[in-house]
DNA sequence: TCACTAGGTCCTGTCAAAAGG
DNA sequence: CCCTTTTGACAGGACCTAGTG
């Protein structure tokens, strides 16, 4: 009683000709050359439409090997956080692989994945792209299944490619902007998120914070060693207390939290406190007032990405894998001026 | 060159064993009369993990028809508002699914489909839930596929069942909670999503605003009737002219827009300004001060579509089709007070 | 009854080969 | 023997029915 969806073989006996010739005319296989009549050739057509017919994938991806299929992998996490640039990546991703000769179908894994066990779905895919990071037995599995892959912001071993951005010299652009402006006071606020543990982004950011600052001579404000737990108190102990005119933040989430802070402060933004925050522009678009930030380019990232894929996979033997860093810049809006002391 | 994974006719050999054999141990099949030595069961499954071995899902779907693939569709409008309550259900989606017995793989369809194509993968899915919407086409084409399917905050026609949150209670209970407070004029701030167009929440909840209000004798502040373009000067149109002493809005992100425009307008939440919005608790955790809000249940929702879904996968026959509501919750929390004058 | 296996089945793509002119 | 059009047989990997010693 259930519906039994029409096969190949349904087509062939409906049009009165063999299966492979359905199969050669539905897949264009103009090769060993082989022809249709033209006659012919419109039939099958009409007839596969007329039966709906779909081929059945697990018996063409049993003998081609490939199933079209790419995952994204670490979509759990990544995705955690409130709009953060993975989905802006995704988006990019998946316009470049459905449009590729061919198409693609980009799945994104969400299940959260016991720590030791297996990432990747259990389907054979042509591609993986993992966001930030996966475990070692994941990269493991990937490689032993011969699906290349390609790493967004994160590291990637010498059989993978990867996209990151530029954290350090998006680092030094805010601070040269703000000292540009004329601030001489710059705080730095880290990101209290969990998943972030151990990213390279948290050390690049803190770091060049610091050593941009010691190269020009300037102090850095206390509270920059680690992530703040209150924005109030850090606002008190950075501005208030140590007179910082202008802090540096992790991301977008933790600028919202020192932008509703401040408010309860009585500071102003951006006259009393100049603020600049990583994220991407769409994180930003939604915000108001106008965040001052360094665009991490995130569609750039998954555009890039799909196209290092694409490549890997149509031609396995000769790309060879690369790490492309994706320069940060600058976007100057509402929460960042001269310092007003 | 090419890595050639472990079959099932190379770990038969390696134990020398049948492939029947193999495949019925790792299989734990022991229903026709089938039974094993403890030994060659031993040998099997050590061999099997040395060799790293992983059926071919193609070949195993080629006969049993089943793939163990959950398709979330709908994924790529649903999650691009940030941080909205969809994460949340494909979270529990996912552990419930992970879970179940067999476990599925769940992969979130991100494609952003040119309206009139078929938004289902090419692969054969044993089931899937669809995120508020999908084009009707991509309807016929499940139903032919013979797949169950659940809607999460959408309708769904006979075939499927739905999971949907009851705004209009929610609604109520916003009303009733400001009244409660001692608020006679209550304000309606809309959402200007757009991707929302056309969803019933939209249409509940201003309804049902309009209607609580009527029924009370209370009047309406104009601007509920559409969505605000620039929150300051809703609130200068709502509080300030109106004098409007609390605000219900559609979501989180339209709070806090309106959280910011109060702040530019002095404007202080809750001492002059009530507000209360629609979201999960996810939403309302990252931000300060705490939001009171109508919880929409979203982890709940998942959690009911998995299982549903579930089970009309493991009883095709049986299993009718359902459609439920799921109570939203009020969560008192910093936002809402009794009003000041 | 126990312990195991041969071989057919699912459906498509491909190749060598054959039919028709 | 040519070319064009079409075909049958088989591979691919796992599962299952029927069957063996």
């Amino acid at each position: 009683m259930a519906k039994s969806v029409a096969n190949l073989g349904d087509v062939a006996a409906a049009a009165g000709v063999s299966k492979s010739t359905v199969s050669r005319v539905l897949n264009n296989k103009l090769n060993n050359g082989f022809s249709v009549s033209v006659d012919v050739r419109q039939r099958v057509i009409k007839i596969a439409e007329q039966l709906r017919y779909r081929p059945n994938l697990m018996a063409r991806g049993l003998t081609n090997q490939r199933t079209r299929m790419v995952s994204v992998l670490g979509g759990a996490h990544a995705l955690s956080d409130m709009g953060n640039i993975y989905q802006t990546a995704i988006n990019s991703i998946t316009n470049v692989l459905d449009n590729a000769p061919g198409g693609f179908d980009v799945t994104v894994d969400m299940s959260q994945h016991a720590p030791g066990t297996n990432e990747l779905p259990a389907w054979k895919i042509d591609g993986a792209i993992i966001l930030a990071k996966c475990t070692s037995q994941t990269i493991e599995e990937i490689k032993h299944s011969g699906a290349p892959y390609v790493v967004i912001n994160g590291p990637a071993d010498s059989s993978g490619s990867s996209v990151s951005p530029d954290d350090i010299g998006g680092t030094e652009l805010a601070v040269q902007h703000l000292i540009q402006l004329g601030h001489t006071r710059i705080a730095y606020a880290s990101a209290p998120l969990r998943h972030l543990a151990g990213h390279s982004s948290l050390r690049d950011r803190h770091d060049t914070y610091v050593k941009e600052l010691n190269a020009r001579g300037l102090e850095t404000i206390k509270g920059h060693e680690e992530p703040f737990t209150s924005a109030v108190d850090y606002l008190k102990s950075a501005v208030i207390t140590q007179r910082a005119t202008s802090v540096i933040t992790y991301g977008h989430m933790s600028a919202l939290n020192i932008m509703q802070a401040a408010h309860s402060l009585g500071i102003a933004i951006p006259r009393e406190l100049s603020l600049i925050a990583f994220c991407d522009e769409y994180a930003a678009s939604v915000m108001s007032p106008g965040l001052t930030f360094i665009d991490l380019g995130s569609r750039e990232m998954g555009l890039i990405a799909a196209e290092m894929l694409l490549e890997k996979i149509e031609n396995p033997e000769q790309a060879q894998s690369r790490n492309v860093k994706i320069q940060e810049k600058l976007v100057f809006r509402d929460t960042t001026a001269r310092p007003c002391r």
